[in-house]
Order: structure tokens, then sequence, then C-alpha cells
DNA sequence: CTAGAGCCCTGGGCGC
DNA sequence: TGCGCCCAGGGCTCTA
């Protein structure tokens, strides 16, 4: 599920939660997830204040008054549900807690923080702060596509000469960091580019094109992940789902949005995933 | 170096 | 109701 926008929703969901406040209490429910998870990994996070609560990639990075540096991946199926806090002046009861709930947080104020994730293709890490940069699930990635470092120079090289369809280099984390399957169906739409197109034979002005358009497809969906967030602040519940329509990804069969286009969504399979695209106008 | 396949894991949906 | 198959929003590692 989670793509950098609904990473960003549930990083802005946790902020009145955890920003700032004491986790009392955690608990580690099991050793691993994908992978092994950090030696004494409870007690480095009992007791300990979040001092922030960043972002990078997919990647949400709670510092921590320790010096540490908690890193979290969503993978496919990571969910993270609060419960307990205050909402007004009701107050929610904890759920029952349910399977696949791997690392839960308590925090001073009551609040509860909890991480599920059933295929457990997510992960957690602890590293110094200070070293965070040199992370090696870190350090490898591409920028922020909402950073300044992704620009219309810098994508240019990254494509250039590349024989692997543009479809795949898009979703390289190495070339650009935070884009999954959906938001990169949705922006070759956007673009007009086939997803088969070779990633080194996009005309210098269409990549141009496209990264204002990979900037204006993130931001409109954390702008919806944000609407999201207010109704949700009503209510306990799971941070980073939100009603969201797109234009191709999911749609095989149905008529193309594409102004003037009379095309029909079609599926093809790239590396072992689906891509969604209009044979007719994505060229 | 590059490109593609395999693999990690669980669960939902569908055809029979 | 059960079984087998396909599919899923990610990404590291291995092979050629």
């Amino acid at each position: 599920m989670p793509e950098l926008p609904e990473v960003e929703t549930v990083r802005r969901g946790l902020l009145p939660v955890m920003e700032g406040k004491l986790i009392k209490l955690t608990a580690v429910n099991r050793p691993d997830l994908r992978w092994p998870l950090p030696d004494r990994m409870a007690e480095r996070l009992t007791d300990v204040r979040v001092t922030a609560l960043r972002r990078r990639s997919k990647y949400i990075l709670a510092d921590l008054s320790t010096g540490e540096t908690l890193i979290i991946h969503l993978g496919m199926s990571g969910r993270i549900l609060i419960s307990g806090h205050q909402v007004g002046d009701f107050h929610h009861d904890h759920p029952a807690p349910e399977k696949h709930d791997h690392v839960v947080f308590d925090m001073e104020d009551g609040a509860r923080v909890t991480f599920n994730d059933a295929r457990r293709f997510g992960h957690m890490d602890l590293t110094t702060t200070k070293d965070l940069e040199d992370h090696w699930l870190i350090k490898p990635l591409g920028p922020e596509p909402l950073g300044n470092a992704f620009n219309e120079d810098y994508l240019t090289d990254r494509l250039r000469g590349r024989n692997t369809p543009i479809k795949t280099a898009l979703l390289d984390q190495h070339i650009i960091a935070g884009l999954g399957n959906i938001y990169v169906c949705e922006v070759l739409h956007r673009a007009g580019i086939s997803p088969k197109r070779k990633a080194g034979q996009v005309s210098k002005t269409r990549v141009a094109q496209m990264v204002p358009i990979i900037r204006d497809v993130l931001r409109e969906a954390i702008q919806a992940g944000g609407s999201s967030l207010r109704d949700y602040r009503q209510t306990d519940g799971e941070l980073g789902y939100f009603q969201h329509t797109f234009r191709v990804y999911d749609q095989e069969g149905q008529p193309c949005k594409t102004h003037g286009c009379d095309g029909t969504i079609s599926r093809i399979v790239q590396s072992g995933r689906s891509s969604f695209y209009c044979a007719q106008c994505q060229r």
C-alpha cells in the first residue's frame, strides 16, 4: 500500500500522538519483521522521548532523546493504528489486540500506537541519529521527489542511456525515492508516456514535463490524505488509508480519462508488477 | 556496470 | 465449505 503520500499521511497523523511525547513502554512481539529487529529493541524504546518525527522516502523516522533514530518501513501491508487518545472530552478504550500486531508503543498520555503487518515486508531498525544518512537502507536512496535535488537535469542524467522501461526506472528507489506502482502508473498516464518505452528513449522535453507531473501527483495525493486525517481525528483508527480515485491504476477496461482520448485502459505485467496504461494516448 | 527473475510472507477473491 | 490458483500498493539479492 504505502507510497510516499500514504507514508506522509501516516507521519502527519502520528505527529500529535508521538512528537515531543514520551514512549512509556514498547512491546516487541516477535524477533523479526522482514529482517531481525535490533537487539534489545523494546528496552531501547522504553522511557524515551520522541524529539521529532520525520520522513525520508517511504520511511518514517522517529528521532529519540537517546540520540537514536527509529526507522520504520511499512512494506506492502504495514498499518499503524492509534487508540486510547483523547478526542475532545471522550476517551477511547484500546481495542483487543489483533493478529500481526508486531510492535506496540504506549505513550505517556495513554495513547497507543500499534504497528500491524500481516505480510511482514515492513521493517524497523534503530541507528544513531548522526549516522542516519549512512544507514544501509537510507544511503542508497535517490533524492526526494518534492525536494530541490530532484529536477530536470538530475532526471535527464539518470535516465540517459538506460534500456530498462521507464516504468521500471521510476520505480527504482535509487533513482527517485518514494514512488511506487500506483503513482508511477498515474505519472506516466498524465505525461502521455508508455510504460514500455525505454527510459533512455524518453525525449528531453518529456523528461522535463515529468518532473512537475511527479510533484503534482504526489502533492495532490498528500492533500487527499490530509483531508482524510481531518475525519480521522474525530475517532481512533488506522492511519494512511484514504479514499483516492486513480485515473489508470486498477482501471483495466475502463475508458481513458485523458481529455479527447477514446482509448481503453489495459493492464500489462512488467518485472512482475502490473502496469495500467492507455495504449492510445501513452506513447 | 545493467536488466530481469526469484524470493520473502499472509490474506482476499474467484472458479470449480 | 473447501481447495487451488492468482493477485496484492515493496525491495533486497542473486544470476546472466
